[in-house]
DNA sequence: GTGTACCGGTACTCAGCCGTATCGGTACAC
DNA sequence: GTGTACCGATACGGCTGAGTACCGGTACAC
């Protein structure tokens, strides 16, 4: 859908259908999910988007046929590979610096897991959107630093904890500010795994 | 607001206020609740409970001022005691039957806690009643647990993953529903707890 | 220069829901 | 029997937001 942006400069064939830069685009796009955290997914408004980037609400309809599909391509734009660069060589320390590097935007991503958690049980194409977004990702990185471990003999492959870790840590991460008022920030996510996470597992 | 039924069997002085019997009650609560869990906060309407327990919307306006204020009547009125009755004698034993008897009601409150997640956040009186139904009863009763597992010396005040066992519980929970998309059942809390829970808390 | 087609702005339709008002029926008190 | 006051039903006002239609301006293609 926004696809020609990465390997069309300016001056291929197929006739430009819409002036809206991908540069644009992300502005909509981080509005409407800036917006979504803020006040949940039902009281985000296409005109309050239209409006905060200053653009008509004809210019999103354009462009995407409905809100749920807006949001669901928002969601899709703002994908991106958590955890990347990590592999310290030892499970312990993966784990370690994943939880630091999550309490990065464990807020921004909490909030909006919180504010679509029941629009996705309603809307297919959103729930798919959210879970390729914020959800698949993290998973599957984690459990790729399992792997490692297992790969390098740290843990056996059938220890019990094993399948646990990622609902421990995201678990954990949704939790904290039903919990205590304040979202998941690295220190806290650090000893979570120092002295919860890496016991279960035996290490250490 | 409603707390004459109470103590008030039938003959008391204060003239009745409402025609509105305590069962009766607690079949707009139920049937509001419900439609929570099923459509969401913003979807579920005053006009739908009406409906569905074929009542008038005037009888829902005449009792609450407004829905926020009705939802949370329901919730307050649907608070009770966790765990009621578990004291096992062993802490490992306790946190095993919290997890079973957990699984009775894990879908029914996840939902409501889903649905409401966000709702909470505008709404102060709804925040409040949600905490003080769904939340803090079961961290209390966990906690409690933990204090008698501490006095009888089973675990020491300051092992370093007893402040997570609240979190790594509901966490568990909460996103057992978005990983796999099932809510967590008697069986899975069970395994968590032996898996992941005692050997982090160094009990067997 | 000329045309095309997209952008922003505004006005509009349509629908849904909150909360209020009104009215007849009825159960209970006395 | 009589009165009171609550219940259920219905209709209504007011607002809000989704999605559409139209219109003038303008940037880019050729």
């Amino acid at each position: 859908m926004t696809s020609q942006a990465a390997d069309e400069p300016e001056t291929v064939v197929a006739s430009r259908r819409s002036k809206i830069t991908p540069e644009r685009e992300r502005e909509f796009f981080d509005a409407v999910l800036e917006q979504i955290r803020e006040c949940g997914y039902e009281s985000v408004t296409m005109e309050g988007v239209a409006a905060s980037t200053r653009c008509s609400k004809s210019t999103l309809y354009r462009q995407w046929k409905t809100k749920p599909q807006f949001v669901a391509a928002a969601l899709r734009a703002n994908r991106r590979v958590r955890f990347t660069g990590i592999d310290t060589g030892s499970l312990a320390d993966d784990l370690r610096q994943a939880a630091r590097a999550a309490g990065d935007w464990s807020a921004k991503d909490t909030k909006l897991l919180q504010a679509l958690g029941h629009a996705m049980t309603s809307d297919q194409e959103l729930s798919r959107a959210l879970r390729e977004a914020l959800i698949d990702p993290e998973i599957a990185a984690l459990q790729e630093m399992l792997a490692r471990g297992v790969a390098r003999g740290e843990i056996r492959s059938d220890h019990p904890a094993l399948e646990y870790v990622p609902a421990m840590m995201l678990g954990v991460l949704r939790v904290r500010p039903v919990l205590c008022g304040e979202y998941a920030d690295s220190d806290y996510l650090a000893r979570f795994v120092e002295a919860a996470v890496l016991p279960a597992l035996g290490l250490t």
